[in-house]
DNA sequence: TATAATTAGATTGTACACGATTTAATTTTA
DNA sequence: TAAAATTAAATCGTGTACAATCTAATTATA
């Protein structure tokens, strides 16, 4: 009686929590070998946009990714510092930042190749598994695929 | 032939993306409620443990919320300062720390009992897809449900 | 066409998240 | 049983995340 009151708000009953705890342990298994290109799992996604879509405004990184300027702004700072990007503002309108790859972001692909190649074997799911998995997680974030 | 060589390293070959952006767009949707009850997410899921299982040690609150001790203190610090819960020694082992809830923290439970109900409407999946997703989900947690 | 509204990034403040180290308590072992 | 190893939290350093605000550039409108 008592317990039925309440069982919505077991963990267990969340959707949320798998989705959380699940992103960060997958995260947490890149670690090694996003060490290896010296990128945090955030600066990868970035130079995932930029060697997928080549040169991109900030806003547009921002939109793919699910990231603000607040959050964007300082990793891209730190991926000029490394060296993989460079910045400019747009002739056109001064307020846009264009967002261009380096020759050094540009051959970190080819290294960047060892990175999904090493994780896939992490993931314990079956091919159609993963696949129903990705239609449903974008079909949360609204992008049916 | 060119595309090929990287077609591994598109975002959208990649099930840690859809994850992690799915996550972080499904506790930004929290927000607005856990607001009403002055809790972050990470506050909001330790309180969810203390209801479900009473009294914790904090590792047990971190090995089951997958959050280490650099992470727990001081949200278990924060909610000290808000009155939820209490913390004590273990008599046993005075390396342990006991998290208690106290009257407060007890009481917020039904309070909290809205979020879930106003969380439901904002994830756009059937009982069975969200059913397929939960199994997929804590099939890669390694905890077979 | 001055002024208002909008927009893009940057900045600030708060809160995680986690690796690495430290400290203190307990257990193991030589 | 004294020293070594282990363990649980706390602490520290770096890096996100994001709301809210600010600033500068552009666009809309009275």
């Amino acid at each position: 009686m008592e317990e039925d009151k309440y069982l919505s708000l077991r963990l267990e009953s969340q959707l949320c929590f798998p989705l959380y705890a699940c992103s960060k342990e997958i995260i947490k298994k890149y670690q090694p070998y996003l060490k290896e290109l010296d990128l945090t799992y955030t600066q990868y996604i970035v130079m995932l946009s930029l060697w997928e879509y080549g040169t991109m405004g900030l806003s547009a990184i921002g939109d793919l990714l699910y990231l603000d300027s607040g959050t964007l702004t300082p990793v891209i700072k730190k991926l000029e510092t490394k060296g993989y990007i460079s910045k400019t503002r747009s002739g056109e309108d001064e307020r846009n930042v264009n967002i261009s790859l380096t020759e050094k972001g540009l051959s970190l692909r080819d290294d960047a190749l060892s990175v999904p190649k090493n994780i896939s074997s992490c993931i314990k799911l079956t091919e159609s598994e993963a696949r129903a998995l990705y239609g449903l997680l974008y079909k949360i974030l609204g992008k049916n695929v």
